[in-house]
DNA sequence: ATCAAAAGTTGATTTTTTTTATTTTTTTTG
DNA sequence: CAAAAAAAATAAAAAAAATCAACTTTTGAT
């Protein structure tokens, strides 16, 4: 006997460990089970755009999604991955703003969907769920400040070091020590504020001295230690 | 018959507009009336450190505090400004974290303490605060992210124009048409992101292209068309 | 398997921005 | 009020990064 697989229950949800709805009591996780949506996206799928009225958010189940914001002449900028357990689109929802950034996959994707109205009665009704958002936007604003502070005063050498570092941490590496996240140099460059060819050329560099071996999209990393000198992590 | 004079109190306070402790019932406004701490702190004094563990936050009655990181070399780069109404430290208390930016006066300032044992009893007990105070910390993330954006994207002339349009916006202008916040060309740099000289060179520029008139830290808007324009507003 | 499109690479050039150095002006404070 | 300190202004040189252009490789669709 089968069960239908694939759609994700909340309840045997693979992610309860990250996952904040796990802060709900098991009533309230029950009712979400029979609420909310399962959405499917093909990689590079769109599944809000900056400027849009979520109508609620979404918790990723499998995938990666990127979210970016687009500046003058349609250039990204990215502003953070989100991968399974995460969720994503509540901001603007609480903030009673519209969407500040777009979000789009960057490998097939599942996403359980769950109204604006059912996220303002979970914190409203649940202390302990409305904390832990609480952390996680902090958090959130917390990364973005750094940032900040990041882009505006390192350069694209030392950025780029840094950002190899935060995927790394993301999205760890295997037992070849190959990064587990595979982005274009293009979405690299969106990552570090900067031109397409400056990442290429930089990546050359890393690689001449050692510090990685690339293999199309695949980065391994060969001296973790003099990447984390060169981000000053 | 005269009151005690300068020390702020909550229930009469005149930020009471703006400021999110209003949000709070009327019986437990008089609990923090009780509770609170009053702090003044005069110009160019530091309120919290970066790196601290803030055990309370500030709700600042009169007076302008910057909020910085320090980056390499001691440089700062300036995250945001709160006045009168905003409060401050408690970032990092909600995260669990430890104070992600320095907080420092830049004119003679009062603030009340409230420490961070209440603030989470407040959010526990009272939704409708929780929910403002999660509107305000995911409305901060929004205007970071846009931040992110313009230092990534823009060049430095842009990117002044826009910063004076903020300022403009967060503190506005007297009947002269002189900005109300009076800030060093460091402190300008320290917000756009780049070099004190560059900000002199742009805002010279910008003099002469008969956009504002400078003397001394005022800054007196002559064509906010033409602002707008370079900031791309 | 082939073709077109997308992604990646490289070198040369130009632009932007920072750094350095020096002078002038303004502000602060004894 | 005057000296000292801090801030502002200006110019020139250096460095960083972006843009442009040409070309190769990879990928995806038919």
């Amino acid at each position: 006997m089968k069960k239908v697989k694939d759609i994700p229950s909340c309840l045997d949800c693979t992610n309860a460990k990250t996952c904040i709805l796990k802060k709900l009591p098991p009533e309230e996780m029950e009712k979400i089970e029979y609420e909310k949506g399962v959405h499917f996206y093909k990689k590079n799928n769109i599944i809000y755009r900056e400027g849009n009225r979520n109508n609620g958010f979404y918790c990723i189940n499998s995938g990666i999604v990127k979210l970016y914001k687009t500046g003058l002449e349609g250039k990204e900028q990215i502003i953070r991955f989100a991968k399974a357990g995460n969720i994503i689109g509540y901001r603007s929802i609480l903030s009673g703003e519209l969407a500040c950034t777009t979000a789009k996959t960057i490998e097939d994707t599942t996403a359980c969907f769950i109204s604006a109205y059912k996220l303002t009665e979970m914190v409203t009704k649940y202390p302990v769920f409305a904390m832990e958002l609480m952390k996680l936007t902090c958090k959130e604003l917390g990364e973005s400040n750094k940032y900040i502070l990041d882009i505006a005063q390192k350069t694209v050498r030392e950025r780029l070091a840094e950002i190899l570092l935060l995927l790394i941490d993301n999205f760890g590496v295997d037992s070849e020590n190959i990064l587990q996240i595979f982005l274009t140099r293009e979405e690299l460059a969106n990552m570090v504020g900067t031109a397409t060819e400056s990442v290429i050329r930089l990546l050359s560099e890393f690689k001449s001295d050692n510090i990685i071996e690339l293999k199309g999209r695949k980065i391994k990393i060969l001296n973790l230690q003099q990447l984390q000198r060169l981000g000053s992590y």
